[in-house]
DNA sequence: CCGATATATATCAGATCGATATAATATTCG
DNA sequence: CGAATATTATATCGATCTGATATATATCGG
């Protein structure tokens, strides 16, 4: 998904300023599966305005600090919807925690094992968020999403704590093996 | 991870050319935590030449289609380290399956359940493909990171699998209220 | 009243994405 | 054999995205 149909998702639940459109994708459910910065959402904002799919009301006047609401209009919902409707194209991961663990062997393993704690205390801040989050009754979808949310962090956490002291005595014995040859 | 640290990680198990390079990446197990096109490679390879990173022979007169190689130097191994000892930067996931199936309640519930269906079709692809690529026993990374990616895609589809048939029921309940009406 | 933080918009350089161009070799199949 | 197709290989380009920065007011606690 673009920038552009992210804002037409959000404005979906009602009007909204650029800067409250980030904050919203800035908290669960949204920033579990995306991320986008002020210098994509206010020129798709402004594309979207062009365009005929959202109303930009400026609110100079009352507000002291420029505000502009944005609101869907008719070409703004279709669009969204038509939006949704494609297949969705696949999902698109960058995690530097899991390249740095495939090479984790050019490391000194005490590092390593920083890193997974890290990643273990990232986990469990995640987690809660998400629990605490909890999603409307009345939408079938946002529940099954909030399930799935749930399974997917408490699945990682719980391979990450079971499996760190194991990997701990691995990469101790591979980085000093005079004790093993000591024992052949 | 900018693509120069991917390039320079994946010199670091031999010298090789762009197009290896990519192949490299969109198997497991790169493919499964970042994604890059040769638009971003090619110029990667050109500046960490230019920075005296990998050293770059051209094979053009015994291979006809112009095959440049390049080799990781001692400035590039040593860079690599130095980007894999930082603090990874947070995962930064782009999911437009997950985004469209929080806004699912706008869309007719038999396109939910087909991506759904897609979905678990993908993740059983991308399971198996996981699985059959073991990692080297000798590596307590790998080991360690293979068992998390089975954790991960195996957790997903269970939930997805699991959890399906109530959807459905719930979605259709939602659209069609006639029946609970007719029950009140 | 001052400083820190929150609200709010905007821009810009650099990186990335996806598509496309080009071209020789290798393979497949009737 | 020869035609069609796939694979190997590099390169570029516009559109978009990223992350940082600039600017200005409002608000709240000490």
């Amino acid at each position: 998904m673009d920038t552009k149909t992210l804002c037409l998702a959000v404005l979906s639940r009602g009007p909204a300023s650029g800067y409250e459109i980030k904050k919203t994708l800035e908290q669960p459910p949204y920033c579990l599966f995306q991320d986008t910065g002020f210098g994509s959402i206010y020129p798709a904002l402004q594309r979207l305005n062009e365009d005929g799919a959202v109303a930009t009301t400026d609110c100079t006047p009352t507000r002291r600090p420029a505000k502009r609401i944005h609101a869907l209009t008719d070409e703004g919902r279709s669009r969204l919807l038509e939006a949704l409707s494609q297949a969705p194209s696949p999902d698109r991961l960058r995690s530097d925690f899991l390249f740095t663990l495939l090479h984790g062997d050019l490391l000194p393993p005490d590092l390593v094992l920083e890193m997974i704690d890290a990643r273990i205390a990232e986990l469990e801040a995640k987690l809660s968020q998400v629990e605490a989050c909890e999603p409307r009754a009345d939408s079938p979808c946002a529940v099954f999403l909030h399930g799935l949310g749930r399974t997917h962090y408490g699945g990682c956490l719980d391979y990450l704590r079971r499996n760190r002291s194991k990997l701990a005595r691995d990469l101790n014995a591979a980085s000093a093996p005079s004790s093993k040859r000591a024992a052949e």
